[in-house]
DNA sequence: ACAATTCCTTTTAACTTTGTAGGATATTAC
DNA sequence: GTAATATCCTACAAAGTTAAAAGGAATTGT
């Protein structure tokens, strides 16, 4: 039971979004940098994340990427949803799941559903503003 | 970020033994037939689970496994941490982890030792005797 | 024109998961 | 004491997933 390096490196990088002036475009280059993770890496990281609404980017010189909502208004939920899709602990969780023929009387079944509920609720409220320092609060 | 399903037939696997009579000694074939899961599969499970004492076995004819303590007293914690060593969301909550030059300075260690803490309390305060169903309780 | 940048697709290497297989060892029943 | 029933132990293989690199096309500002 693990987050992939691309969950992590997905917070990494919107966290230092985050830390950083909005309203200016960041390049990727600048955020490879500092995270010390590939541009090209990056680029794929990226891709899901401006896909759902979280990023906006723009090309050519002097483009890069923004957030588009404040900081506090974007969840670790809303980033880790973006590069995974669903977070769930098991596959019977999913949305599309096949039916299972023993769920009906699948004993496991409502521990599995609490975990989601208890991981879900926790990354649902913690935001960017939370895990950017004081000092860099806009 | 899923379990595995080592760790989903282990939970189903205890469970199984929970709602039997304490004492006896079930065989595997037992479990493998009413579980589904192949008789070979389910051996390499048990034994981590034999190791970590909360399985006793017993050898030859009338042999099997039994759970070593009540089921009210077996967190799903202890099934899970036995199948796959700690249950942590990321390698650098790992007891042993390397330490990363950037961990002085991680905004983003702070949420993942809060999700592991959200997923360690949840899991450790669900008991075999909580999924079994009252009837079968002992 | 040129440099900087995002965007899109493909490929590869390493790793992990999910089993299967074969046989050795212990215990009970007959 | 032999056969049947089990656990135990180790190795192997197939499939799937992850992590990353590579190459180039499209867009924009100077």
């Amino acid at each position: 039971m693990k987050f992939s390096t691309k969950d992590r490196y997905a917070l990494r990088m919107m966290v230092e979004l985050a830390s950083r002036p909005p309203e200016t475009f960041v390049p990727l280059k600048a955020i490879s940098t500092s995270q010390d993770i590939s541009l090209k890496y990056l680029e794929q990281i990226v891709t899901p994340l401006a896909r759902a609404g979280l990023l906006a980017s723009e090309r050519g010189s002097q483009g890069g990427y923004q957030l588009t909502r404040p900081a506090a208004e974007i969840t670790a939920g809303d980033i880790l949803r973006a590069v995974e899709g669903e977070v769930i602990p098991i596959p019977c969780l999913a949305a599309d799941a096949e039916d299972c023929p023993r769920r009906p009387q699948c004993r496991t079944l409502s521990f599995w559903e609490g975990l989601n509920q208890a991981i879900n609720d926790y990354i649902d409220h913690v935001t960017l503003q939370d895990l950017c320092p004081p000092a860099a609060k806009k």
